[in-house]
DNA sequence: TTGACACGTGACCATTTGGTCACCTATCTT
DNA sequence: AAGATAGGTGACCAAATGGTCACGTGTCAA
């Protein structure tokens, strides 16, 4: 989990999943390739990874495979990890998130909020 | 720095230090041998490696080297790459931590606070 | 159906990482 | 001063990682 994070590329893809949703393998690479130099394979063996953590969900339509960002084991890192060392600084850090949030009108998920 | 973070070893470490500061290469080297079996120089590398990502600071006291963890960097990444993850899910978890917070009346550092 | 397209697999290689050891330095104690 | 204590260095080795390539599979379109 932190392993699939200690990697540059990984959290490029993480960060292009970030932005939009749903890609292909195909994209992705084109997206670090902008970055980096890098085959096809190299990406998709980072994805596999990202897999394996967890951290990306992938279902195969048709003849692409169409990767998404799955939320819950970072939020799980936030809270049982860096939480616990935040909570040092007191509850400071956490007011200026708050702060942060209501100045920055949140990004909310498409799902219902009642 | 999230390469420091990606072994069991050095967030062990990094527990230890932050149950109780300050801590010599010896004891860190007990502590960790209570989990898995690594000679002296094994736990100086790991130590080594947190203080070039900088989440330990070492000075020498002495003949001994005493180890502190620097909670300054684990912010950062706390506010700048998790954060934006977890934004998507709104301001509820913000408001869970600081109820946690609230509830856990803060261990705060040994700052002054106005 | 034939071929182009999107992707997967296993082998393979170079580099990095995790870990140990023999030896050395600096400090404290007596 | 002499020995014990706490730690540092550089060489070294095994294993994991990052990356590529030659092939193979399934899928769409003409």
């Amino acid at each position: 989990m932190f392993r699939a994070l200690a990697d540059p590329v990984r959290r490029l893809l993480l960060d292009a999943l970030f932005q939009r949703d749903g890609r292909s393998l195909g994209e992705l690479e084109a997206v670090v390739n902008e970055h980096v130099e890098m085959t096809r394979f190299g990406v998709a063996k980072h994805l596999r990874l990202l897999e394996q953590a967890d951290l990306v969900v992938a279902r195969k339509q048709g003849r692409v495979k169409v990767h998404h960002l799955n939320p819950v084991p970072i939020q799980q890192i936030h809270q049982r990890w860096i939480g616990k060392y935040t909570e040092r600084a007191g509850v400071a850090s956490v007011l200026l998130d708050l702060k942060h949030h209501i100045e920055n009108p949140a990004p909310e998920p498409d799902e219902d909020e009642s």
